[in-house]
DNA sequence: TGTCCACGTCT
DNA sequence: AAGACGTGGAC
């Protein structure tokens, strides 16, 4: 056998082991640009498992970017419905009108800085789409990558993890004529084999190479994040099967999305309440919310929606969450 | 059940 | 440039 070099192994790797992704499968050079928008929006910060059954149900009811352009913002969201980080839709919808403005073409622009200038595009996915739209030798780092670079030169210190760091040693890893197929590849080693916790070296085509694995110590150095705790009280009204929501202007998270009425409360009057307590996390905020229950649907502005059948309504987990424990009690 | 973790962009 | 922005899954 010959020797193949490091590219080479993992390339070789992902023909044999690559997922059947719905995104993998473009009819048409136009399909894959759009694809590739769309999926890798969806793959901002969430993992494929979760994007693979909204990404089928988004091309299928919105099948390319002109239709994307025009789409009325309330099919939009609930296409993106559970989903989170709602910017993200309406960042999508922009990006396309800016393209249809600016090249005319059913097609993704081809430098880092015009791919930088739509929102929602930043330095991960304007790299992505260079590699796999126009197979250009860049390596976006993603949160797998990243991991697969720290354990295979072993970084372990703080300077050494910086972002400019990381971006020079994925450079290390060299490239392919294949470069769509080898960031890819890169991602799925990182995803499947180079997992956060208990990574399977064993199957591992670089192993070898990996300063990690011949230390025996895997441990990856993670940001540290901010995690305040803030205390709320909610109203939930219950009446049959229906409950009261409002449009949230109130809060920066959810925004203009429905929500159970709240108000920010002391923690002082959290602690010494007796009403039933929940607590959530979302984004970066730990909250701590008391359930106020109430039988009478109020006489106020908002929307009263059927909870077995919330049929148009766009209702992000967050609510659906405080919903169900609030009638589990 | 609660707690922790994974995961890019914008300001 | 640190913090805001959501959700699901593992244990």
């Amino acid at each position: 056998m010959t020797t193949l070099n490091i590219s080479n192994k993992i390339l070789n790797w992902y023909d044999n082991n690559k997922r059947d992704l719905p995104w993998r499968h473009p009819k048409s050079k136009e399909q894959s640009h759009y694809y590739t928008l769309i999926s890798e929006f969806m793959l901002q910060q969430t993992q494929v498992k979760t994007v693979i059954p909204y990404f089928k149900k988004f091309v299928y009811e919105i099948p390319n970017i002109n239709s994307l352009s025009e789409v009325d913002d309330r099919k939009l969201l609930k296409l993106w419905e559970g989903l989170g980080y709602y910017s993200r839709a309406k960042n999508l919808k922009r990006t396309a009108k800016l393209i249809l403005k600016r090249t005319k073409k059913h097609l993704l622009p081809d430098t880092l800085k015009d791919l930088k200038e739509l929102p929602g595009i930043g330095d991960y996915t304007s790299r992505a789409i260079l590699a796999l739209e126009y197979n250009r030798k860049v390596i976006p780092l993603d949160g797998n990558i990243e991991r697969l670079i720290k354990r295979i030169f072993y970084l372990r210190k703080i300077n050494e993890i910086k972002k400019e760091n990381l971006m020079l040693k994925t450079h290390l890893l060299g490239y392919s004529s294949r470069q769509r197929d080898y960031v890819q590849a890169l991602m799925e080693l990182g995803s499947l084999i180079c997992k956060p916790s208990d990574p399977l070296c064993n199957n591992c085509p670089i192993n070898n190479k990996c300063a990690s694995f011949k230390l025996k110590d895997f441990k990856i150095l993670k940001k540290i994040k901010s995690n305040k705790v803030k205390y709320f009280k909610a109203d939930i009204y219950c009446s049959k099967e229906k409950t009261f929501l409002i449009k949230n202007n109130k809060f920066n998270f959810l925004k203009n999305l429905l929500i159970f009425p709240m108000n920010e409360i002391k923690a002082i009057e959290y602690n010494s309440s007796k009403s039933k307590k929940f607590q959530i996390k979302i984004s970066n905020m730990n909250m701590k919310i008391l359930i106020n229950k109430n039988n009478k649907i109020p006489n106020k502005k908002g929307t009263i929606v059927n909870y077995n059948k919330i049929g148009n309504a766009i209702i992000p987990s967050f609510t659906k969450k405080i919903f169900n424990v609030a009638l589990s009690q």
